[in-house]
DNA sequence: GTCTATACGAAGATAGAC
DNA sequence: GTCTATCTTCGTATAGAC
């Protein structure tokens, strides 16, 4: 019976769970093709280039959903404080409360760096931006925002790693909870 | 001339330089057979279960460094806040100002993450302690101390990836400078 | 303690049948 | 769009000479 066994959108969902988990370099074929059900072949005739293709597809799969759901909540018209915590709120969920590891840290090691490095880059800093501008509603002049708002993403990432690295989720959830009181904390 | 063409200190330097540049599953036996100019077979001469022990090694070796080079800081007779200076000066250079990954992040993910993740949750909570502790002395409660040290492990960790990723030293520098403030402030 | 040689499986990748 | 088969390269590991 062949036919789509799975749609590219699930392949896809599949293949980012395995770059989370074992990160690029770790993320072998074998590993790929069994999350995905997909052989080596199938995954090829998706994805001509390989792993690069899938680390490509993961990474606009996961701008795409967090343009969709995460970001628009700094956007809307709403006081500063209700959007730190819609879009906090989002990040928790993005973040499985801590579970999932982040490809930022993930894909800025080793040859994946070489690849990625400023695809990140480019996400770290308009992720900045998009804090701080919020930040400077709130009454906070631009350079004070902006150092506040990069503070935001050190936290986000520093505690998913100590999260992991403690096998615990509280400082993730912590962290999380505190961000827009500490956002605007005068 | 067959002779220690290298000491073992120089070789375990050069192989934690290869683990921090590509994480555990990237630092195959020939780039760590380059950077210690040693054969595969040398190297398992050394490491009779080849990777695994490297890894070991280095987690042995920058544990003791750690301890001999930074942690003593905070135990020494001296006001808490010029403790805590002395510290993050210390893990400042041990980081290289940011340009230097952190193994508690590489090695707590893939394959690496079931072999030394219990390492690294207990070399985690030790620190926080320790810094707690400084904090404490401070005066301020034990638990306000102890959400203090996680948020300054926290901002180490979170600091580290934020710098590779924009490739930019200036943030890491920045929560190293602003950390004791942090730490004591009212 | 280092080297060359080699074994062996895993990884990435492709060809061609269905 | 998926499969089996195949290929090559790379990674890990060992044997044995020097």
């Amino acid at each position: 019976m062949p036919a789509p066994v799975i749609s590219r959108d699930e392949a896809v969902d599949r293949i980012i769970a395995v770059f989370r988990q074992y990160g690029y370099e770790g993320a072998s074929l074998t590993r790929l093709s069994e999350a995905t059900g997909l052989g080596r072949s199938s995954l090829y005739h998706h994805f001509p280039n390989g792993k690069v293709d899938m680390a490509q597809a993961a990474l606009d799969s996961v701008r795409a959903w967090l343009a969709t759901n995460v970001f628009p909540a700094l956007s809307e018209d709403l006081p500063p404080e209700e959007k730190l915590r819609k879009f906090t709120d989002g990040l928790a969920h993005f973040y499985r409360n801590g579970e999932r590891a982040c490809l930022t840290d993930l894909f800025t090691m080793g040859e994946a760096g070489e690849l990625f490095q400023e695809h990140f880059a480019k996400g770290v800093r308009a992720l900045i931006k998009a804090i701080a501008r919020v930040v400077q509603e709130a009454g906070f002049t631009p350079d004070d925002a902006s150092t506040r708002a990069e503070d935001a993403v050190i936290a986000i990432q520093g505690a998913l790693i100590v999260s992991r690295a403690l096998g615990d989720q509280r400082p993730f959830q912590r962290v999380m909870r505190d961000m827009t009181a500490k956002l605007l904390a005068r």
